[in-house]
DNA sequence: AATGAATGAGTCTTCATTCAT
DNA sequence: CATGAATGAAGACTCATTCAT
């Protein structure tokens, strides 16, 4: 007798899952060539051939990893959409970033690995450098509203923060004070300048 | 006439360097997994075998290396023994960073790619901590030094901006506005407030 | 109301048939050991695991093909016990052997690929030779009864003539002319001399 | 000291001739796609990986074998330019294919092996059909000279015969009456007939 | 000092076969 | 009877390293 179909996808997603994961831990701490298919397997609890019952090869993996990130970035910029005020959105942003980083620190470590080595991956490269132009045209945005002197400069920078931060944490892990640098970054730029000053 | 012993040296010396210059391009730029002996080999105008006249493994290769990052490193810390006035000294290594980012990018690229994976070699994660926490210390104390309330913070930020935008211009290359920037980040962080601000 | 047995064995030999065909047609043209089980299976639109609940392993399939053809082969043998005109056997056995041709290239394409690599598959070798000799027996007969002065070269002139159509059709399909090539085999080797000439 | 050219030279080319005379014999007797690189390295008496130093794939290798094949039938081919008569040439030609036999068996049977599977490799079944036509262009050009009534048909007839020979002697090795095959065809296909008789 | 042929362990990938349902 | 998920052995291929010259 066999299986309802609706069993079989409860399996096949169960397995991809497990295997998403291991791949993802191991990507991210020993990099992408340095990880080898019997070593997810060993990871995922499951053979070695049944990773190429789920993805044609180990790019596709990592391929599959890119698109679930993506899917999250995408989610997470959706939320602003009815959100006027520039700080307000700037807040937001920077405190989703750190939640992403808090929740998904090894995306953020793989996509760094991998966005500083393209020649690894043929398309990553583009990928990369896509996802970043959409950023700076949104930050640029926030900070041409905010009458900003240097818009561009300014997300430049925010961004580099940004990067900057995820970079330390991941090489740091909890000994990197990441609330305390939310709560500055939060002070220092997304609230608008009191009466004289900056 | 046989050579002179300096002359051996010379050439010895010669051969290690054209070595290591090609590692270190193709380890930056495909990775130290994805690089092979040969290809370094090739790049260097060598033979495979004679590689291994001057470095008993590939790991020993990336090592040398990384010694002679740290070499530079210490060489520009160096310099400001003398200075006084904290803004100087910021505003030096502010331009010593950038200085290192022009001329080094590629020993950003390959340490910070590596940082980021301490799992691919053994030693790699101490080292980059004794780094990280040598910079930390100086910049926490000039920080201090100029009444910053919170000079831990604000060190680890100026640390994530130098991260950031080294990042930003190992991804991007020269689109990457090094020299906006540089000016911006003196501007801001290296410059005392005037009068009233900040 | 449950299917009779009959019913049941039908089914049965219908999914045997699918399967054999399937495995016939890739196995000819791909070679036996190109062909994998799951395309064997989806070209018999059935599952993998089905598959084995009628041959126990991909090699039975093979000899099951392979039973398949002798008994074809046996059954033409069979037509000619009442013929007497040795001729007039020759005759049919042409016109028979260009049918079989015709009718199931991929017999003839999956045995002569087979034989032509007896290490393929152990009791192979055996086998083909023993056809061969039993087709030698019954041509050499055949030519002893009309006199020839060499019947044994006769007779393997005569099959390495049909191996040799054989091989031509299979490769070359449907441009090969074996409409001709059959009736020049009639009446060059089949036809009692005329008088005087060839 | 490195070796001189000619001396690298001199084992690259031993190298690659052990490699491939293992490679033909493998092939031809088990098959392209049931001899594993292991086991040629093995009949060779070298090491997997060195086979990589001189074919880029197992696919290479066997492509490798057929250039070589190709020149031996083109040097044969040649041979015939300066001779007008037609018998003579036919006669040349089935001493030549009869010898060619003999000493290369197994190019014959992995020729034809490959030629019967043309899915096993892309450009083969082109190529085989090239080989094909060139050599019927010959024979009905001859057949023509010497007025045969039919001559694409009795090409195909003697080629037939040819392949059918080639084939028999394949499977049954020394037990194939070669030489009397030879003289037979000789006597019946490659002499002007006499004025009256056979 | 220098070369590149040679080795073999390790990697990705395929696939016949088993098995729970 | 039927399905396809799961396994693991085997095969093609890579590459750090060694070594004869």
């Amino acid at each position: 007798m066999p299986r309802r179909p609706e069993q079989f996808e409860e399996l096949r997603e169960k397995s991809r899952e497990k295997i998403l994961a291991a791949a993802l831990e191991l990507f991210a701490n020993k990099g992408y060539n340095a990880t080898s298919i019997e070593s997810i397997a060993k990871k995922a609890g499951i053979s070695k051939g049944l990773i190429y019952n789920y993805f044609e090869s180990k790019e596709k993996i990592l391929l599959a990893i890119f698109d679930d990130a993506m899917k999250v970035g995408d989610d997470i910029l959706s939320h602003y959409k009815g959100l006027k005020d520039p700080y307000e959105i700037m807040r937001r942003m920077t405190m989703d970033t750190f939640e992403f980083l808090r929740k998904k620190k090894q995306y953020c470590q793989l996509l760094t690995a991998i966005s500083l080595q393209p020649h690894v991956m043929g398309d990553m490269g583009d990928f990369i450098d896509k996802a970043f132009e959409k950023n700076m045209k949104i930050m640029t945005g926030l900070y041409k509203q905010i009458g900003d002197k240097n818009p561009y400069v300014s997300a430049l920078l925010i961004s580099a923060i940004f990067d900057g931060v995820s970079l330390g944490y991941c090489m740091l892990g909890d000994n990197y004070p990441l609330n305390a640098m939310e709560k500055r970054i939060i002070e220092d730029y997304c609230t608008p300048p009191k009466k004289k000053g900056k």
